[in-house]
DNA sequence: AATACCTATCGTATATTTACGATAAGAAAT
DNA sequence: ATTTCTTATCGTAAATATACGATAGGTATT
C-alpha cells in the first residue's frame, strides 16, 4: 500500500481546531451538546429517550464528545450525569471565533 | 446487518452546523481555509507545493470543501483560483457563534 | 450474596474517509 | 493537430466512523 503512515505536522491551534470540529462532525452530537447546553446536564438514559438511536450508539457518541475534551461525566451512581466541560469549551470557542475572524 | 439505513432527522440548522464542522475536521483542511484567509485566494498548485501531499489529495480536500460550501473556484486557464466563499463563510460564523453562545 | 438498574464495552457489519498513483479532461501555445 | 500545463477523476487500499445487539461492569438496594 502506498498510504502515508504518519500524519503531517500541523500547528498545534491547527490540530486542535480540526479535533474539536471533528467531534462536532455529527448532527447527533451537534444535538447531544445541544440539549446539554439547555438542561445543563443530563444522564445517558435521557439522551437514549431523546435520540431514536441504540443505547450503545448514544454512548459511543457522549465517548467521542468526552475524547474531545467537549463533555465529562460525573458519577451519580447509579447514573452518570454528563455536562459540558467549561474550561475546553472555552477553548474551543475561542478557536473557531479566531478562526473565523 | 441491523444498521438503520436512512438517517435521524435533526432541525435544519443543526445539519448544516454538522456539515460545516465536518468539512473543518481535517487538519490538512483547517490549514487550506488559514492559507486561502491569508491569502485570499490560491491555486491548486500553491496548495500542493504547501503540503507534503499528492496533487490527487489536496483536490479531494478541495473538493470536500467546495461540496460543503465553504471555498469556491474560479476558471483562471489553465489554472483554477479558489477562494472562500464568503457567503456561506459568514452562515458558518454565525452557526458556530451562535452554538457557543 | 443476589438482584436490579444504568451505562460502558465488545463484537460485528457496513459506510465513509483518507491517501496514493495513474489516467483523463480542459485550455493555451506551438 | 500536437504538445504542454494544470487540475479533476478513477481505481484502489487501508483506516476510521457509525450503527446495532449482546454482554460485562459497577453501584445501590434487598
Amino acid at each position: 500500500m502506498k498510504r502515508s503512515l504518519g500524519h503531517i505536522k500541523h500547528k498545534e491551534s491547527t490540530e486542535a481546531l480540526a479535533k474539536f470540529a471533528k467531534a462536532l462532525g455529527h448532527p447527533t452530537r451537534i444535538a447531544i451538546l445541544k440539549h446539554l447546553e439547555s438542561q445543563s446536564c443530563c444522564f445517558t438514559g435521557d439522551l437514549v429517550d431523546v435520540f431514536p438511536l441504540a443505547q450503545s450508539t448514544v454512548s459511543q457518541h457522549l465517548k467521542e464528545l468526552k475524547n474531545a475534551g467537549l463533555i465529562q461525566g460525573e458519577l451519580k451512581p447509579p447514573k452518570i450525569k454528563y455536562c459540558i466541560n467549561q474550561e475546553n469549551w472555552k477553548i474551543a470557542k475561542a478557536l473557531f471565533q479566531q478562526f473565523f475572524d
